[in-house]
RNA sequence: GGGGUGGUAGUUCAACUUGGUUAGAGCACCGGCCUGUCACGCCGGAAGUUGCGAGUUCGAUUCUCGUCCAUCCCGCCA
């Protein structure tokens, strides 16, 4: 074969005249009879390589009916380009190669899609053909990027005297949490593994170990629906440590997150993030990752509802609701159409009755439900909630939930249609402060927020009995623009405090021996305190990349419906199999 | 589980609102011409079960229902 002296991105003016030997593919061909340009492309870049009939016959007449994405070897000479033929858009573009002899590796059939052009096909053909889409430089870059990000990470790791230790991908299911994958078992009749959430368990069983400092980058599996951030199966930065405390997480956190950041896309973060508490984080965003590159907080409207007459807003409070507002700057243009089309999009997906709104006129309020709100009021109103003229006020008044889930995707989507976010911003922070348990209205019992191995903050013991809703957590989140990128919690490493968490979320002691009796027995035998985080890598390479969907940054993704398009996995197997497995396809009768 | 959007040559789109002649165009493909292009250009050609199934109708790409797939969102995701 033909193999290559330099590659595709390389060959400058001053290789002017030497003989090299390229490989590449044909990505683009322009035939000017007796004269051929083709554009051979690697993963390093471009060159322009030249057919000439009258110098080269033979090689002219191989190329001649070659085409776009053959594979092929070339042996020719650098020839510095006339003046007036130099491409300065290109890094090669001061340089053709005139070739004189040409190697056919593989001739392509015609494309499912233009490779130089990522926008050329559909989402979902161009995932069917994932190997052709990974041509594009788009993903050849973000691939890149995932390398090198992962790379950081594990140098930096490394650094700081980290150990990466796998952990088993076949474990037992847990109980809790997402729903697992299973993998039958074909040795135990009827017992299953399942594919980990996440190495929870086994990292904190490395801290008793002695590991005390561990780290891993691994996949994890969670069988749910998924989202443009979430797929089947994802990779985390699973980081535990031993003798420390949230400070120390979340500044090793922090100083991660800064250097990849710097070293990938040369953006200097803040030494500290800004640091909300998930109380905080709720009453002035709405939700616990909220996207601060803009302003629009939430804003307290119950006061102002008091002294109103408008008496659908006085019930909702009577009814132990909430009332809260945004207001929108310069919004006060919005026609009836769009408060319609806003109002439609706060009821479809999050459940709120309806939308009210004032506009903000000269120290006025004007139309809406403005009426109902004496001029004083509306002059607080104007005066606390920093409402300037020509702004808009949106008010929701329902369920806590409704209200914050309603008005934080409210302020999102204003701030989209309004471009109040600058692209080229970060906004990383933490959120602490997790309340250590939910109530489940369905279960009538209490959940694990974060997850059950979580400890409690050790100033709201005295509430764990009487008031667990109450009782904070040690966890904590890191976010980026409106992403959780990341998460994690100082875990209880008492085998006592874990047996009365284990008792408050409603997990017998026969229960918890069977599902977590490993976990508890360990911690008798001298368990140092630890605690750690997992970071989303999917979704750190994803804002890296400045994209929106994880599946751009993962090779082979799976669709929102957990198929490969490409393979065509999930599939069915042979009823040997099955037998194996100790398993019978139940149909679903129609 | 629910809602929005989309599905028409290999591909990206048009025609559908108001059902009616032979379902059009760019790129790709095939043939021809062209010696400095880099979105090369020019001439010609081939290419369609309009996702699938049913219904309404004299007639359905167009209207209705169901279904499948993709995507975005809600629920869900310790």
């Amino acid at each position: 074969m033909l193999k290559r002296s330099h590659n595709c991105g390389e060959l400058r003016n001053e290789n002017a005249g030497q003989e090299i030997v390229l490989n590449g593919w044909i990505s683009k061909r322009r035939d000017h009879g007796g004269l051929i340009f083709i554009d051979l492309r690697d993963r390093y870049g471009k060159t322009q390589i030249v057919f000439n009939e009258e110098l080269h016959e033979d090689a002219y007449k191989q190329i001649f009916r070659l085409g776009l994405e053959d594979v092929i070897g070339v042996k020719g000479v650098v020839v510095a380009r006339p003046t007036e033929a130099i491409n300065s858009e290109m890094p090669t573009g001061e340089i053709d190669v005139e070739v004189r002899e040409i190697h056919v590796f593989n001739e392509a059939e015609p494309m499912p899609f233009n490779v130089n052009d990522r926008n050329s096909a559909s989402e979902d053909h161009r995932l069917k053909f994932r190997y052709l889409e990974l041509r594009t430089k788009e993903l050849q870059a973000n691939l890149k990027l995932r390398h090198e990000s992962a790379q950081i990470t594990r140098q930096f790791l490394h650094d700081e005297d980290f150990i990466e230790v796998e952990t088993p991908v076949l474990m037992k299911s847990t109980p809790e949490g997402a729903r697992d994958f299973l993998v039958p078992s074909r040795l135990h009749e009827g017992k299953f593994y399942a594919l980990p959430q996440s190495p929870q368990t086994y990292k904190q069983l490395l801290m008793v170990s002695g590991f005390d400092k561990y780290f891993q980058i691994v996949k994890c599996f969670r069988d749910e629906d998924f989202r443009a951030d979430r797929q089947p199966e994802f990779t985390q930065i699973d980081i535990e440590m031993s003798f420390i405390d949230q400070e120390d997480i979340i500044d090793l956190g922090t100083r991660l997150t800064r250097k990849l950041w710097s070293e990938t896309i040369n953006a200097e973060l803040p030494e500290q993030f800004p640091v909300l508490n998930y109380y905080d984080a709720l009453e002035m965003y709405g939700n616990d990752k909220p996207d601060t590159r803009f302003g629009m907080e939430l804003q307290e409207f119950s006061e102002f509802v008091q002294q109103s007459e408008f008496y659908a807003f006085k019930s909702v409070l009577d009814n132990g609701g909430r009332v809260k507002a945004i207001v929108a700057p310069a919004c006060a243009k919005y026609s009836r159409k769009i408060i319609d089309e806003l109002t439609n999009f706060v009821k479809q997906y999050h459940n709120a009755k309806g939308l009210a709104w004032m506009k903000a006129g000269d120290n006025v309020l004007e139309g809406g439900i403005s009426k109902f709100f004496p001029e004083t009021i509306q002059k607080d109103i104007i005066e606390n909630c920093k409402v300037n003229e020509g702004d808009i006020v949106f008010i929701i008044g329902d369920d806590a939930k409704v209200v914050f889930s309603a008005l934080s995707a409210l302020r999102l989507e204003i701030a989209k249609r309004e471009n109040l976010i600058d692209p080229n911003v970060w906004a990383p922070l933490w959120v602490v402060d997790f309340p250590l348990v939910e109530w489940n209205e369905d279960e009538k019992r209490w959940d694990a927020l974060h997850h059950p191995f979580t400890s409690p903050n050790f100033k709201d013991m005295d509430k764990m009995d009487s008031n667990p809703g109450e009782v904070r957590s040690l966890a904590y989140d890191i976010v980026m623009n409106g992403y959780e990128i990341g998460g994690g919690s100082i875990r209880i490493h008492s085998a006592e405090l874990q047996a009365k968490i284990f008792t408050i979320l409603g997990i017998g002691d026969d229960e918890a021996q069977e599902k977590f009796g490993f976990l508890m027995n360990a911690f008798k035998y001298g368990a140092p305190p630890h605690g750690g985080m997992a970071f989303g890598f999917d979704r750190i390479v994803m804002l890296l990349a400045n994209c929106t969907q994880i599946r751009d940054v993962i090779a082979f993704p799976k669709t929102t419906s957990a198929i490969s398009l490409m393979d065509e996995s999930p599939a069915n197997v042979d009823e040997k199999q099955l037998q194996d497995l100790h398993l019978e396809i139940i149909r679903a009768k129609s």
